[in-house]
RNA sequence: GCCGGAGUGGCGGAAUCGGCAGACGCACAGGUUUCAAAAACCUGCGCCCGUAAGGGCGUGAGGGUUCAAGUCCCUCCUCCGGCACCA
């Protein structure tokens, strides 16, 4: 490092440390087994969302949480953890490919151009990663073994194929996975989605609901992120009992109910249109009227379906079913069964039993269609009018116990009156089960995860047609590559592209027989759902990765992103982990320890008077407002996401380029709560800029060479003493915050710090400066390393052991105590640290003696070290 | 509708366990330096009354608990995110 420049300049340090710590390998990380290995130290696994390398470029999004699991892991590496900090690219999918097709450029050389710039971008903002790890999942060597989980999953019957109904999208030309379709249209692009039955892979994530969601608790991952897994799963506990249908010997109804105690209330079936048994059932009065409704459903999108799902509507099929607490001929028991598209299909048993009297849904069917409404609650309310509806069946209320007096029945087998709601259920089940009417039943909202897709850029499926069925392909024959095609796009009937190379297709299997590879492809949250696993053991060719690795490294200790990966990455990853579990190849069970959200960056946007967005480039500053440039009225300011329509897209280059990567790492730390979304305000950069600047300045002063390095700074004997016990709380105060992820306060910690020593003008001790330049690296690690190295620190910076505080220079000998009257600050005084309560009173007296002047003080409260309060009369 | 989170100066935010609300930064104002400007540095900066000393008010609204509430409890409003006819 030659040339020395006096000025704080990003621009010439950060490229200078960024090429040192990439030509040094500074940051490779070795295994257990490698020779510079040690295996004294505790591990620490900092993991981001790998992105998905889009064309566009890095946004300012992304060094967001980067920049965050970076300062833990250089913090780490500081306290003396090996670190596993690794990056790669999520590179298979359906943008890149619709990017591929909109450039008429083959998708691996699109997706390749991406990663070559993202990792361009990020290497410009001084990621601590291990770039020898780096791992791309469209990379022959990684999908491999993508393939081959695959057929561990095959193996134990977790990947079957299906006809099914799946949501097609017709624009994107394939079909998606139910978390990728929102309201049914498509999460990307917002394509509207249609049902068809189609065969595809499926994968068996359903036989895994329950260990999804008992072992998602220990976790320490927000409780909002746990309970969107949760509602996904979706468990219900009730029952399932049958209703045998009159008429019709021998057929019965099943429904699926979470409130079996309110038997006694049910006054009607309704059966989904699709419902099986309702050809069966359906009298021939009712039949045109069933089959045109039937039709109507059928025809209505899904869309439709939710969208207009405020009035309820029905058909009733002319049949009666029978209420089993009845005795068979006991015309009591004789209830209507209807059809409604309220009830679906695909969930339960696609019937229920309605209970317009504890049942919101049930009730407005009940009032439209005229139907009982027999209350079974006795309710107890002040609202005596209220209770009298709801006893008469003429208020619908959920969950509200006591039973009504008549909810048993006429032989007292059940008698529910003065139960618990659970007891109810559970005396509700046990009489059904014990007569055979049903029994007692767990139902998840969870489907199992659609596995395929028609298009070009995925991972192929390891598999052959054969006129005997599916015929793996042997792991020696792995990967399975994809064909070079020219034309890839998507063939606008609901088949790959892939058929079209007749060549790759058609194939002969392992005994010489005809056979056909498998056309779809896989989705794009194949690749990502065990990257974490690949990234212990990047290189591997014998195995995905080797058990030494994984026991070492596995679970991720901090694993930060997004929330819009939920419920599906987040959810797979961990199906995925605990299949490899299960089949012997990980210790670990969950991949994820903690798991922490980052919120999103928004921007400044402005709106006119009647509320339409004006483009920033269109608007100027006048005074302290912002108008029109062209001249109009007065804008309001919102905050809002950046876009490209709002103009109000910030570019992390620029930012780079004008105030450098440590700026832009320490400003997206210092704008507030990481988990929090907030707007990016270019007027704030500045104020960490000068923050650098003067840190910079107290280490390298302006009339700086060679020969006065160290001229300026006090010899480590005469150290400020004041200083000294700023320092320590800077450190303490630095160190807890980064455990609890507090980086915008350990940032105005240091901000204080610098101020103090800026305001002792130079007193600063080289020491001094040395172990700030250690708190300050995580946050901006190419100023810290430039300046250790110009303070002759030894080493490297990235692996100087964290310096330490003593805790007793956390504490003043002396300490200013709020004095309160009647809760109200009215003094302060000052008094030895640790003083006894009569000092502190004493203290306390004297400073607000005149405001007890005349009054008589019945109460003293003291909080050591810190208030006392009088309370006077 | 249900679930989760939030609401604090002109702005972003701080207050980690019920104990001095507004740390730190921005913006703004005044000053030092300068031929000048920039940069840098210093000072001030919640609102109201007051020259000041001082006083009153103040954390979305209303109520409550407490010596003491941004923090705890109840009711409500607004915003953000998720789910949504899942029986």
């Amino acid at each position: 490092m030659s040339e020395l420049k006096q000025t704080y300049d990003p621009a010439t340090i950060e490229p200078r440390w960024q090429q040192f710590w990439l030509d040094q390998n500074v940051f490779h990380t070795p295994n257990p087994g490698d020779a510079d290995f040690d295996a004294r130290k505790p591990k620490f696994y900092a993991l981001d969302m790998f992105p998905y390398p889009s064309a566009s470029g890095l946004h300012v999004g992304h060094p967001e949480g980067y920049t965050a699991t970076d300062i833990v892991a250089r913090y780490k590496r500081q306290k003396g953890h090996n670190v596993l900090h690794p990056m790669g690219w999520d590179a298979f999918g359906l943008p890149a490919e619709q990017h591929a097709i909109a450039t008429n450029t083959h998708p691996a050389k699109t997706t390749a151009q991406s990663i070559a710039t993202f990792r361009e971008q990020l290497q410009r903002l001084g990621f601590s990663y291990d770039w020898e790890r780096e791992i791309s999942t469209a990379d022959p060597s990684y999908f491999r073994w993508t393939q081959w989980i695959w057929k561990q999953l095959h193996a134990r019957g977790l990947a079957y194929e299906s006809n099914a109904p799946v949501w097609w999208c017709e624009v994107l030309g394939t079909v998606l996975a139910n978390d990728e379709v929102i309201d049914g249209k498509s999460e990307r692009g917002d394509h509207p989605c249609e049902r068809r039955p189609l065969r595809q892979w499926v994968l068996r994530i359903t036989e895994y609901a329950e260990r999804l969601l008992t072992e998602l608790e220990p976790l320490d991952w927000s409780d909002s992120l746990k309970a969107m897994q949760r509602e996904w799963i979706g468990k219900s506990e009730g029952a399932e009992l049958d209703f045998s249908v009159h008429g019709h010997d021998g057929v019965s109804v099943r429904v699926f109910t979470t409130r079996p105690d309110t038997l006694f209330g049910a006054s009607f079936l309704v059966l989904s249109p699709e419902h099986a048994l309702v050809a069966v059932v359906t009298s021939a009065a009712q039949r045109q009227a069933v089959e045109s409704y039937q039709q109507a459903a059928a025809s209505k999108s899904e869309l439709e379906r939710t969208e207009l799902a405020k009035e309820k509507s029905g058909v009733w099929t002319g049949a009666y079913a029978h209420n089993p607490l009845y005795p068979g001929d006991d015309p009591r028991g004789r209830i209507p069964i209807w059809i409604a598209d309220y009830v679906i299909v695909t969930y339960g048993t696609g019937a229920i039993m309605a209970v317009p009297a504890g049942d919101e849904r049930d009730f407005e069917f009940a009032r439209k269609f005229d139907l009982a409404v027999p209350g079974i609650f006795a309710p107890k309310s002040s609202d005596a009018e209220r209770d009298g509806k709801i006893a008469r069946g003429e208020l619908c209320c959920i969950d509200e116990v006591p039973y009504a007096l008549h909810c048993r029945t006429e032989d007292g087998s059940l008698a529910l009156m003065g139960l618990s709601l659970a007891a109810g259920k559970s005396a509700a089940i046990d009489w059904l089960v014990a007569r055979g009417f049903g029994q007692a039943k767990v139902t998840f909202k969870l489907r199992d995860w659609l596995f395929s897709r028609q298009r070009y850029w995925g991972e192929p499926f390891p598999v052959l047609h054969t006129e005997e069925g599916v015929e793996l392909v042997a792991d020696d024959q792995l990967p399975v590559l994809l064909p070079q095609m020219e034309d890839f796009k998507p063939g606008g009937v609901p088949e790959s592209p892939l058929v079209r190379a007749k060549n790759w297709v058609a194939v002969k299997d392992r005994k010489g027989r005809n056979a056909k590879r498998e056309i779809n492809t896989m989705p794009g949250a194949a690749g990502s759902s065990w990257y974490f696993l690949r990234f212990c053991d990047p290189t591997n060719e014998r195995e995905f990765c080797s058990r030494s690795a994984s026991d070492y490294w596995m679970p991720v200790d901090l694993y930060v992103g997004g929330t819009e990966h939920a419920v599906g990455h987040l959810l797979y990853s961990r199906f995925w982990t605990k299949v490899l579990h299960d089949a012997g190849f990980l210790r670990v069970n969950e991949p994820i320890q903690k798991l922490y959200n980052q919120g999103m960056i928004q921007s400044f946007a402005y709106q006119d008077a009647r509320g339409a967005i004006v483009p920033v480039k269109d608007t100027k500053e006048v005074g302290d407002d912002v108008v029109h440039a062209m001249g109009g009225g007065k804008l309001v300011r919102i905050i809002t996401k950046m876009s490209k329509r709002y103009g109000n897209v910030i570019n992390p280059d620029d930012v780079v380029r004008e105030y450098g990567a440590d700026t832009l790492r320490l400003y997206e730390m210092y704008m507030g709560p990481l988990a929090d979304s907030k707007p990016w305000n270019p007027k704030d950069v500045p104020g960490v800029h000068r923050f650098l600047g003067r840190v910079w300045r107290l280490c390298v002063p302006d009339d700086f060479s060679a020969g006065n390095l160290h001229a300026h700074l006090r010899s480590d004997r005469t150290e400020d003493a004041e200083l000294e016990k700023h320092l320590h709380r800077c450190i303490a105060k630095v160190e807890g915050d980064i455990d609890r992820m507090a980086f915008n306060t350990a940032i105005a910690a240091m901000m204080i710090f610098i101020n103090e020593a800026t305001k002792r003008n130079g007193a600063l001790s080289r020491s001094q400066l040395l172990r700030f330049c250690q708190i300050l690296s995580p946050f901006a690690p190419h100023i810290g390393e430039e300046l250790w190295q110009r303070l002759g620190g030894s080493g490297l910076l990235a692996y100087a052991t964290w310096p330490t505080f003593d805790a007793a220079l956390l504490h003043d000998l002396e300490v200013e105590i709020a004095v309160q009257v009647l809760g109200k600050l009215r003094g302060h005084a000052k008094v030895a640290a640790g003083a006894g309560n009569d000092v502190l009173l004493a203290a306390a007296r004297l400073a607000v003696a005149a405001q007890l002047e005349g009054k008589t003080v019945v109460k003293e409260i003291v909080v050591p070290g810190k208030l006392v309060n009088f309370v006077v009369k």
